[in-house]
Formats: structure tokens, C-alpha cells, sequence
DNA sequence: CGTCGTCTTGACCAAAGTCAACGCACGTGG
DNA sequence: CCACGTGCGTTGACTTTGGTCAAGACGACG
């Protein structure tokens, strides 16, 4: 469980160091774990909520249902992200909450968080830095959805994955777990899933990379930034990269 | 003067009510107005920032060039605005703001906003706040851009323009000011002008909105909504509207 | 009165969507 | 152990939406 906590702690050490102090109170923090099954909603849209949901393990999307039955997923998350901080200020959630795979998560209490913000400024500034590289990961879809082609769209999400994948040490040389389905990279890439089957066959073939089963296989890490037009500065890594 | 800090405070005013205190600390903010002609940027994309920008009138959008020289643009931001809040904490900016006609401007030391936060808790809580339903915003766009027709899309789009002037008293009985052209609609919507165009008759024939010149003209408030399958909940005014 | 920027139009084109059928793999139950 | 069903991926033929190109009109402003 400790363990678990560690992910959201080198997160939010990707700014910089935590004091002592401010670790402590992350580190008391009770855990909960309660596990989900996949294509679950953790949160509704029009849904209030008291608490905040850390994610433990498996992945969990955001995504909005439209009038006409689509689908648009806004964002993936992984271990370690707090799925919906948004709620703690923001009165209804306008957006939905679903598991893509089982999944483990703890209820955080706003009150909790609220605390923290008032008697650990810094940390309280470290959350909201945090939903700003949430807010900068928007802007980056809408330019992805916006003016990139299939290709080069599915290229770009596929990268923002990997990188954030591997900055939670989720990637083994080349190699990451992705079990999601070609009707879910339609839905965040704003594609027909028919489209976005072509398009992985065409990456395949370019030797960029593959996604056979569950497992995505980096073949050309460069080639696929170059055909995603991607630059990862927007998740404000630093510069610091766990690929190749 | 004081009237340009009050569209701030009333905009930050619409989660709760300040106290006298943090109302106070908020006129006592300098005001060193600014102008800026209009085509210019304010920010540049891979700039670090010592201050944020407040807007005292104008409008202006943040956007993104690609490579291709194809323009993203991600927001639209009226009189009241803090353009850049995320220049706060996050190193550099990953988007151009630039101005879509005259404006006047006044910087915000980066330091006193923090020195607010710290000082003033719940301040910074509204200024975070703030910041998130940007986020809200952002991925609204995600679902226009992604999932909706060139006519929703360009509905929508009026429709939170039309929402968020009217909210900050800039609409007078079913007019706006509006001087942006349809290339910016075409880069706002993902859409290429002359699309832009044949969508904007569509509407004026539909007698929904009529864009002529500099200002817009509304027509059928609830036909343009429901043509751009709006709603307005993401834009967190808890209903209040100043629209008919 | 001319010029520049913006809007408008029409003809044509391309990217991606839709529909429908088929295959393949896995898991379940007889 | 095989037969079947279900869910996902794959393919091809055809359609649709919106993009591109190019020319011309309109309107504000010097």
C-alpha cells in the first residue's frame, strides 16, 4: 500500500522536493483500497461528490456520452493520478468516470484535501499544479482531435501514453501493457473504430509500433513522435524521460 | 480603473462571497493598463513568465501553431480574464495568447498572487477554481472539435461566447459585440473558412444567429442551444444567466 | 476611386465514416 | 474434447462531410 502512495508522491516530486513534513502527511494517509471491475463508472456527470478518488492500480478514462449515443473519451488515467480533483472545487461533475480494466482505487476526502491546502500551502500548490498539466493535456487533445490527421492523431495519443506510462515505471524496454480495444482509441481519438484499425495497420507496417492483444510494442520510438507531430514538453516531464 | 478589478471580482465572486478582507486585497491590486494593439501576441509558446496578465478590455484567444502552419485555437477570454494562470506553476507556456483586437492589459507579479494564496486561502482556492473550469472548457472543446458536426460545432461555440459575455454584461438585448472574423471561427472549430462560411449562412437562414460585420445577432436562443447541443452547466454559473 | 482584407460561390477532391460480412481467438458448457 | 457463442479485429464497397482551389463581390478606409 505504501507503495502505492509512492507513485502519487513522485508525481508531485516532478516539480520539486517535498519537505519531510509535507511527505508525512501524504504517507498518513489512510488507504482504502476498493476494487472495481472494468467498464465501471467510478463518477457520473451531474454527480456532487465528497471525496476524491486516487487511482491504485488499472486504468480509468473520462469521458462525455453526446445526444446521438457517441462517445468522446477526454483523457486516460494511471496509477497514481487523482481521478477527479476538479470535483473538490467544481459542484457537479460534467463529465464521466469509467474503468477501462479492473481496478483498485481509495476515496480521499475533500475535507482532507481542503485541510492540506490550508496548513501545507506548498502541497496545496502542488495539487494545483497538478490539475493545470490536466488542463494542459486538454488543450493538447483538442489540438490532436482538431487539425492532426488519423495517422497522426492516433500516433500522438499513443506517444502521450507511453511517456506517462513510463514516467510510472509501467514500461519494460519497449514494451508496455495497453489493454484497451481499438473502439476506445476511436472514442479519445475522435475516429470510427474501423478507422483506427486501418491506421494501427499502417503504423504497423511502418514499423512504428505494434498493438497486438493487450501488449503495445514500441518499434520506432522516434519515427512515432515524428508522425505524431508529438513534444512532450506539455506534461512537463523536465525533460526527464525514462525511454530509450 | 476599480470598474475593470470588479468584472475580476465578480467573475471570482460566483463560487462564493469574499470577505471584506479579500475584496479589499483585490481593489488594492495595481492597475498599470496596458494596450496592445490588436494581431499581437501577449505570450509566447516556450516562455517562462515572472507575471500573469489580467484583462481589462478586448478580446483575445490562446492557440497553437503546427508545423503544417495549420492554427489551433483552444480559448476565447474576455474583459476580466487572468490570461496565463497556469504561467504560475507551470515552467513554460505551451500555446501563444495572442490579441484579437486593441486591448488593455495590467501584469499580475507572479509573486503577489502567491503571496495571496498563501496569505489568503480561500482566495487562492477561487483563483484555482478558476483555473478548473478553464479545464472545464477545454474539454468541452474536445467534444465540440471531436464528436460534433461543422453546424453543432459552430453553434456550441456561439453559444459560449454568447453565455460568457453575457455573464460579464457584454450583450445588450440579443447583440454582442463580436469582432473576430471566420478564419478564427474555422481555427476555433477545426473547421477551414469557406466551411465556415456556408455554416454561417445555414444558421442565418435557420434564423438561429446572424454574425454580420462586428456584431452578432441573435435570433433563436433556444434553436441555436439545441443545434449545438449546449449546455451550459460546464461553465459553472449555477445557473444564473443573464439571457432571456 | 482604388486597394486590401474578408466574404461568397461553384466545381472538384480526399479523408474518413458507414454498412455489412467474415474471421479469429477465447471461454463455456455439453 | 469438441461445438458454439461472443466479442473484437479485419476487409471491401460505397457514401458523406468537409477541404481545396480559384475566381469574383463586397465593403471599409485611405
Amino acid at each position: 500500500m505504501a507503495a502505492m502512495i509512492e507513485l502519487l508522491i513522485r508525481k508531485l516530486e516532478q516539480f520539486g522536493t517535498l519537505s519531510s513534513e509535507e511527505r508525512r502527511v501524504l504517507e498518513d494517509l489512510p488507504i482504502n483500497a476498493r476494487p472495481v471491475e472494468a467498464d465501471q463508472d467510478l463518477a457520473r456527470e451531474g454527480q456532487a461528490s465528497s471525496h476524491c478518488i486516487l487511482l491504485l492500480s488499472g486504468m480509468v478514462c473520462r469521458y462525455r456520452l453526446l445526444q446521438n449515443g457517441q462517445r468522446q473519451i477526454m483523457s486516460f488515467h494511471f496509477p497514481g493520478d487523482i481521478l477527479d480533483l476538479t470535483s473538490l472545487l467544481l459542484g457537479k461533475m460534467d463529465h464521466n468516470i469509467g474503468t477501462l480494466t479492473p481496478v483498485e482505487v481509495t476515496p480521499i476526502a475533500h475535507a482532507t484535501l481542503l485541510d492540506w491546502t490550508e496548513r501545507h500551502p506548498r502541497l496545496g500548490r502542488l495539487l494545483w499544479r497538478d490539475t493545470l498539466v490536466d488542463a494542459a493535456m486538454f488543450r493538447e487533445w483538442v489540438v490532436n482531435v482538431g487539425r492532426r490527421s488519423a495517422l497522426a492523431r492516433t500516433a500522438h495519443l499513443l506517444c502521450e501514453i507511453i511517456t506517462r506510462l513510463s514516467s510510472v515505471g509501467l514500461t519494460h524496454d519497449h514494451t508496455c501493457d495497453l489493454p484497451i480495444t481499438s473502439a476506445e482509441i476511436a472514442d479519445a481519438t475522435s475516429l470510427s473504430m474501423v478507422h483506427v484499425n486501418r491506421v494501427l495497420q499502417d503504423l504497423r507496417t511502418k514499423n512504428l509500433v505494434e498493438l497486438r492483444g493487450k501488449t503495445l510494442l514500441m518499434l520506432d520510438w522516434a519515427g512515432l513522435q515524428q508522425a505524431g507531430g508529438f513534444d512532450p514538453a506539455y506534461l512537463q516531464y523536465g525533460g526527464v524521460s525514462a525511454l530509450a
